[in-house]
DNA sequence: TCTAGATTGTTATGATCTATAACAGTAATG
DNA sequence: CATTACTGTTATAGATCATAACAATCTAGA
């Protein structure tokens, strides 16, 4: 960095003013999950998990015997692209694919011990990841945070 | 629908539970974030906007004479993906690339009255968007989601 | 029962988005 | 003046996502 970044944005002739976004909670909402989202992806990396991944295996070992296309509607993401999450999951012994006896289309996704310690694992550190990041946050406003995020989404849902 | 989904879910063996997700800050903010996106990118549809274009016009519009490095920092995007959009933005009488006298790598970035025209335009459509997704809320509690957003993001900064 | 329609998992595919590397032209620095 | 850094650009590859189509299977109505 040759040239040094002024502090003052008031008196910076090169800062860019991005109140007009700021003040939408569409972008501030757009923003601030690209950045959560890629250090997310950085503390599952270790462990060979992605965000996908990695929530499909909760809801796996969260729901045993859950069917493909629920545990897709759950995530909110298509069937199809499924597949090759749980294949990924399946091919590394951490869940299994069951027949139901019921209905011979259908596999019940049931979580193997490797899986469910996996499982253990992940989300210990992602309970860390989220500690460090939301490190100047009062409980409280943790709960809000969520609580309103939640509302958001809710009336769509 | 020819199978009624039950309302309880506590008395429907199908119902997936997702609350181990749900008490991860990360994971709010994906599923929300998502959904937010996808209805924002309908609002803009008809304008033949897309949600990134958009923010460049309201940044160049904001600052005008902004060049294009600085205006891909603040948009957090690459300024090789920015290309295309401003490309964009120029083919359709928005913004002109302007030269520098000072510094001829560089554009200046500057709105036509058409660019200006479309920025009022776009910004009603997303205000009043915003206003019909946070119908259910009181003005205060959307400014505490939109500061409690920017204070995860800010440590980064 | 039989048949038409719906559902399940799957494959293939295209659209979009993003990051990276490399480049020519230009500016800044010592 | 020579080296280094920066600007906009192109090309490219990876990741993500939605859609369509398919065979196998189930369900529901005649």
């Amino acid at each position: 960095m040759t040239r040094a970044a002024k502090a003052d944005p008031h008196t910076d002739p090169d800062h860019v003013s991005d109140h007009t976004l700021r003040d939408l909670a569409g972008y501030n909402l757009r923003r601030t999950s690209q950045i959560v989202q890629a250090d997310l992806a950085k503390t599952l990396e270790p462990l060979g998990l992605r965000m996908i991944t990695f929530a499909a295996l909760v809801l796996i070992v969260d729901n045993a015997g859950v069917r493909q296309t629920r545990l897709a509607n759950a995530l909110a993401i298509e069937r199809s692209n499924l597949v090759l999450i749980v294949d990924d999951l399946e091919q590394r012994g951490l869940i299994q694919r069951t027949q139901v006896p019921t209905d011979r289309r259908a596999y019940a996704l049931v979580p193997t011990d490797a899986g469910r310690d996996m499982y253990a694992r992940a989300l210990n550190a992602v309970h860390a990841h989220e500690a460090a990041l939301l490190n100047n946050f009062e409980a409280s406003e943790i709960a809000t945070l969520i609580s309103l995020l939640k509302r958001v989404e809710a009336p769509r849902a």
